[in-house]
DNA sequence: TATTGTTATACTCTATAACTATA
DNA sequence: TATAGTTATAGAGTATAACAATA
């Protein structure tokens, strides 16, 4: 676990060199990368007062309206937590749980016009940020940095 | 609520189309890259019964015997965040707390031996983990998702 | 007065297990 | 029996506020 250490807002040494781009090799660079995409996006859902669990919900919610274990099963999360997640976010009138018309036993979740708005505002800002931390690399090198992110992620990946 | 991060004004290209689908490349990519990081890295801190943050503080403990506050800092966290981080670790013989000789009020947060061992397999496992999702790429093309990585994170750090 | 660390408190997030109501 | 969802419970992680000891 390479160290990463975040982006500290109190550093109190600007620096020095301002241009010499050290290669921190693969698994440094991309950790750190991880660490500072997670950062900004932390910094994009507090800003509406969500956790980034909430920020990766509504993100499954802009295009579904999944049932309980569907959404837990997007978000990686035992049904149960799935549960309280929602609960928060309907009590703030962000989403909502409809009956779902097939199953008596399942619900339907979805966005309220109030969590619409808000996973738009959220998903542009998400942008800046992110564009933000790639501000200063040429075109073209932003190019390859996107296609390479995919092609790393279109791969037969996980452990 | 004291959401005080505006979007970057420095910004040079505001998007002139509504749909800018050149950016939305960069940041999907960016995005669910930094995810599948994440939970590769939450995999190996799994394995040893540890969270992520957990996993980072024994980074940050690897080169260091840091005081509270300044662990807290180093993780983004309130020092009183900090010392329930340190107790879980401490009562599973981890990490150690010494008295600091300068300062009375003061604590030094050391690794054991036994965190030391944990943290150094904990860094080859992460390796592999990050690795793993770069491996159908070429040599070059890691090569270049390495570069472009450490560039990104060269910059000036955003908001 | 300022700083270091802890404690008290409250909340979110998470999983496991047990429960209900359907299917 | 099996599945969808909730509840009960427990624990980690986090922050704010208040506190004690020291500087």
């Amino acid at each position: 676990m390479p160290h990463t250490t975040p982006p500290r807002p109190s550093d109190p040494e600007p620096p020095a060199t301002p241009t010499a781009p050290t290669d921190l090799g693969l698994v440094d660079g991309l950790a750190q990368l991880s660490f500072a995409i997670h950062a900004a996006l932390g910094k994009v859902a507090a800003g509406h007062d969500l956790s980034i669990v909430q920020l990766r919900m509504f993100g499954v919610l802009r295009d579904r309206e999944p049932g309980m274990q569907e959404l837990a099963r997007h978000l990686g999360l035992d049904k149960s937590s799935a549960t309280g997640l929602v609960d928060r976010a309907e009590r703030r009138g962000l989403v909502r749980r409809s009956p779902s018309p097939h199953d008596r036993r399942s619900v339907q979740v979805a966005l309220t016009e109030q969590g619409h708005q808000l996973a738009r505002e959220a998903t542009v800002e998400a942008g800046q940020h992110i564009h933000a931390l790639a501000a200063h690399l040429t075109d073209e090198q932003r190019a390859q940095l996107s296609l390479l992110a995919s092609a790393a992620l279109a791969g037969p990946a996980p452990s």
